[in-house]
DNA sequence: GAAAAATTTAACCAAGCGGTTGAAAATCGA
DNA sequence: TCGATTTTCAACCGCTTGGTTAAATTTTTC
């Protein structure tokens, strides 16, 4: 099913959410568009480790990096989501079906799932 | 929102996603229980390369390994999974809405996204 | 109790990661 | 043009990873 998919995509796009670091930066996007600079600078981290950071999310396919003069302004992507989100879903829902009877431990996904 | 969860978890979980190896383990284990030699069976790779990811596994929550007799039996956690399908789901949620721009170009999450 | 089977642990290796610092490249402002 | 600014690139470091093989552990079987 999703076997035949761009697999090596899903490894980036995982890998890159496995990072807290990584995570915040996509948080700290979501309120809009920022340069490089913006980004690294309440990270206790180095200017170059947030580029590296932003690398990462890039070659993932979660954030794109424009040039704009000097700087670099960086957006989300969110449709990059996609592929995890369904991988995810459909797996959830594949393993809740099988094992139901672990339903009642969880809880959370009782009528309306989404 | 999410910040305050218990992150680490998470990291465990997203990494455990991002190798295909652990992802087709997954897979296996949806159709039922299984030891860790039947597991391994179908693999290229040495049998203590597949108990360390299974360890992986367990580690962040997606299997749990009871020990029945000499043998290992795995089963699958569809619970820990919860906890990264929220993220994606409120992330990309959230996205999609200050990025609306965006959706004609994506056009795969038109009105009924799940 | 000894041999066999199932699994983990330990030691090791090459490669990758997240971090650093410093140099290079591109652009802006004077 | 020159210097400052923004960003990336390169080299490096210590740690982790995914893999190996070999030894240790536990349980079953003879």
């Amino acid at each position: 099913m999703f076997n035949h998919m761009v697999e090596h995509q899903l490894d980036r796009v995982f890998h890159a959410l496995s990072d807290p670091t990584r995570r915040t930066i996509l948080d700290r996007l979501a309120e809009g568009e920022a340069t490089v600079g913006q980004i690294s600078r309440p990270f206790p981290i180095s200017f170059a480790a947030v580029s590296k950071h932003l690398g990462v999310l890039e070659r993932a396919g979660l954030v794109t990096r424009e040039a704009r003069g000097r700087e670099r302004v960086c957006r989300l992507n969110p449709a990059a989501l996609g592929d995890a989100r369904a991988w995810l879903g459909f797996h959830q829902r594949f393993w809740s079906e099988r094992l139901d009877a672990l339903d009642a431990m969880v809880g959370q996904k009782s009528g309306k799932p989404d």
